[in-house]
DNA sequence: ACAAATTATATTGTGCGCAACATAATATGA
DNA sequence: TCATATTATGTTGCGCACAATATAATTTGT
């Protein structure tokens, strides 16, 4: 095999673990998310809410690097379950405002604990080489 | 806001970085693959092949991490394009050998200078970091 | 040999994830 | 002021991604 080639080996990707592990992550929490009724996307959506109340579609989009494409249909599940009320902002009609409900607020006591126990599972890294990652990808986001 | 919830703050969490550079690693390779009408997982999945020339479907989903619900209409939108043939083992009719063909190989080529273009945008780590990286999410996985 | 268990892939259903386009409201400028 | 541009969200279409289930072939145990 030429040595030219050499960078499209799958061992030799740096791009491609980045990939699985993100995946990864979004495995690891169903188990925790699944009996909650909630998603991983959703969960993240929430915790934004839990932070700051009420947020607009675009704010969300930037916070969590997600479009519209996924937020909408998403935000519209997640009124539907009653965790979260979407309505029209009065000042700029063309905002969508989110915000969470107190049932959504409710869920937060429920997910306390998950980032503990996954941390757990991600214990093949000490305390360290956590802190480590954490740096490097938020370098490059 | 109560310490008990700390570890639900956005910013305190591991796991969402992780997810979102995953996702932007997809977005980074769009641009070169689109062109050549390929799909991220698409590009891993032929990645494998142009090492391996023949796979089944499961050593495949070992080796990505994926599973059959992803793989198999992945495989046969490349089978439909010419990239790959999808036929029974003759030893065991149960597995399903996928292999490269000619026109699948002639990619190998195209994408060649891909991984050189994503490490420029990658650029924001240093080469030493991007070893450290590499060797972090290798031990999570 | 043959029923039961195991293995490998395929199918179905739901929910992202994003590009491209559509729509409606607001801001801008001649 | 009123056409034009901009902004914010929504819609559509396609392709993952995975859980749950189905199907068919092989292996195992008796």
């Amino acid at each position: 095999m030429a040595q030219e080639y050499e960078q499209l080996l799958l061992k030799n990707q740096l791009c491609f673990p980045l990939y699985a592990c993100g995946r990864k992550i979004v495995g690891a929490y169903t188990p925790y998310l699944k009996p909650l009724g909630l998603t991983y996307t959703q969960y993240i959506v929430l915790m934004v809410l839990w932070e700051r109340e009420c947020v607009s579609v675009g704010e969300l989009g930037e916070t969590l690097f997600l479009d519209a494409g996924t937020l909408t249909p998403l935000l519209k599940r997640l009124e539907k379950a009653g965790y979260v009320t979407r309505e029209r902002s009065k000042a700029d009609e063309r905002i969508t405002v989110i915000t969470i409900t107190a049932e959504g607020n409710k869920l937060k006591k429920k997910c306390k604990d998950i980032p503990a126990k996954i941390g757990e599972s991600v214990s093949g890294l000490t305390e360290k080489e956590a802190q480590q990652l954490y740096k490097l990808l938020h370098k490059l986001m």
